[in-house]
RNA sequence: CGCGGGGUGGAGCAGUUUGGAAGCUCGUCGGGCUCAUAACCCGAAGGUCAUAGGUUCAAAUCCUAUCCCCGCAACCA
């Protein structure tokens, strides 16, 4: 039995919403860490899924003449499409609308309501007629108009039921204050530990003005507000009421993902609602920046919105992977271009992994015959091999996947300037059995070792890669289905290998600004 | 006085906590090499570290003031 446990979320996307990048990068992020994870040996749960119910939902449903649960049948498509496309090892795919999920949501509610953490009030709060919505008090326009549409706005209140966030702020606090990587990374910590302290207040949980979400047990004009619902997921997918084994023995080990915009939700109120109800709050948060695209901010109305689709179309889910994980630090914001999407992909992918490739398997075929030499690597690279891999690992428990990264790639570097240093097209000349003779098949090994590691570290964020990288090395099988510390260094006996094929072709810039340039005249 | 982030060679960033020779990636230029996808390796040019003042033997780093950019302010990865 396997006693490493790992469990990870990504938010449950709003399906009102076609899929762009941030969806993406969030779930391509998850992606890699559990598949690290597992190649770790741990049993990594990965979930993802779709947020179905609120009013935008409904609205868009009565646009259309349809249902909204025949709406979110259909658009949540997208979604999981999406994640085929790119790659993406989910274990579940919940639905907000789906019956698991709806009756821990209701119980969730009602233990609630037993115990007096949620009870029935009024909530008054200016509301914009035009818009249907409430406006928060902070984003009041000049002379108590709607910050969107500007017209007034006319108070209004109405029956609701809120939940005791208050009552359970200290608790929380005191949680965060034993869990200093509670919330990653630290300034976020420090963000929502100095808002906790100003106070929280209860939190309004139902809504009277739509029809499409959970209805609260009793008293069914009312349905649960939408985010009440939407954060349950994370419980209600792993059986907390239908599969109590599955629910302890991952729930102990839950972290989320999330945008920096939704933080005060998955910070706040989900851990103030899991303290009700008694059950620990999870391991951490972990929250990521927004993308730009070529500096600008992403929206529908600018129509820079990117399309996931179309860039793994384009220029291959593997690269796109690498390329949203290795651009930006991870919490920072970051800019999306498809001009430093190329540019990762010669100068990374095509130069220093492909290359390398190349180089070192052409001179196993001249020099060897193809037949890998069965020799012990340099010493010098050996060592260096067993520091990656352990700054890899501190580096992806921080969340920092673009460090991982860099820590591959100098050690690609090493390789390429091995080559250099060694020049194993001079060894190659001196006499048989001369100790620069010798000498070349220890090159030789240490550069396929080099290589036969990268696959493997390669394989989270690059899984299709790992597995073109790993045939051409000779080698057969799944690399993501292979754990990281059972392959041995210098280990493996004869293998053979052949000329390499090209991993990632060149992308030729001029042509590439000339493609682009047409399409921009024919939009 | 709402809160926060940021202004460092052509581009993108690190360094600021704990002052002490200005660093990384990409690009440019020169050289080397020839195993390789004109790739790889080495070297060079290029910065008054937003501005003004202050503290100090010494400031990108600390203090004060100013200018500019970008977010957030409980819908949105």
């Amino acid at each position: 039995m396997n006693d490493k446990t790992y469990y990870l979320t990504t938010p449950i996307y709003y399906v009102n919403d076609i899929p762009h990048i941030g969806h993406a990068y969030t779930t391509i992020a998850g992606d890699v860490m559990c598949r690290y994870k597992r190649m770790k040996g741990y049993d990594a749960f990965y979930l993802t899924g779709t947020d179905e119910h609120g009013q935008k939902i409904q609205q868009t449903a009565d646009e259309k003449g349809i249902t909204p649960q025949q709406l979110v049948d259909e658009v949540h498509q997208n979604f999981r499409e999406l994640w085929g496309v790119l790659n993406i090892s989910n274990d579940d795919f919940i639905r907000t609308t789906e019956p698991r999920h709806e009756i821990v949501v209701q119980a969730m509610f009602k233990e609630l309501m037993d115990k007096g953490d949620i009870y029935k009030g009024t909530y008054h709060g200016l509301y914009c007629v035009p818009c249907e919505t409430y406006v928060p008090e902070s984003n009041v326009g000049e002379g108590n108009t709607c910050p969107d549409c500007k017209r007034p706005l006319t108070p209004m209140q109405e029956e609701s039921y809120f939940f005791k966030a208050s009552k359970y702020v200290e608790a929380l606090i005191e949680h965060y204050e034993n869990n200093l990587k509670g919330i990653i990374p630290q300034s976020r910590y420090n963000e929502i530990l100095s808002f906790l302290r100003s106070g929280v207040r209860d939190q309004s949980v139902s809504r009277t003005t739509l029809s499409w979400g959970v209805p609260i047990p009793g008293d069914e004009k009312h349905v649960v507000y939408v985010w009440f619902d939407a954060l349950i997921n994370y419980a209600s997918a792993m059986g907390y009421i239908n599969d109590r084994v599955k629910f302890e023995k991952y729930w102990k080990e839950a972290r989320h993902l999330v945008g920096k915009d939704i933080i005060r939700f998955h910070c706040v109120i989900w851990p103030l609602m899991l303290l009700a109800l008694g059950i620990t709050p999870p391991v951490a948060i972990i929250a990521h920046g927004w993308w730009t695209v070529d500096g600008e901010k992403m929206s529908k109305s600018k129509g820079n919105v990117v399309d996931p689709f179309k860039m793994a179309e384009v220029y291959g889910v593997d690269p796109f992977r690498y390329f949203l994980l290795r651009e930006v630090p991870f919490g920072n914001d970051g800019d999306f271009s498809e001009r430093a999407l190329v540019g990762r992909i010669n100068s990374d992918l095509a130069n220093d992994l492909g290359n390398l490739l190349n180089r070192t398997l052409q001179m196993i075929v001249n020099y060897f015959e193809g037949k890998v030499p069965e020799v012990k690597s340099d010493p010098e690279i050996t060592i260096l091999a067993v520091t990656v891999l352990e700054k890899i690992e501190k580096h992806y428990e921080e969340f920092a996947f673009d460090e991982v990264l860099k820590t591959i790639w100098a050690f690609l570097g090493r390789g390429n300037k091995y080559i250099d240093e060694t020049m194993p097209w001079k060894l190659a000349k001196e006499e048989p059995n001369s100790e620069g003779n010798m000498k070349l098949a220890e090159v030789l090994k240490t550069l396929y070792e080099i290589l036969r590691m990268s696959a493997l570290l390669i394989s989270p964020f690059m899984p299709d890669t790992a597995n073109r990288l790993w045939a051409q090395l000779g080698l057969a099988g799944d690399v993501s289905k292979l754990k990281i510390d059972e392959q041995k260094w210098d280990s493996g006996g004869s293998v053979a290998v052949k000329k390499a094929e090209v991993l990632f072709p060149r992308i030729d810039i001029a042509k590439w600004e000339e493609s682009r340039n047409i399409k921009k005249k024919g939009d």
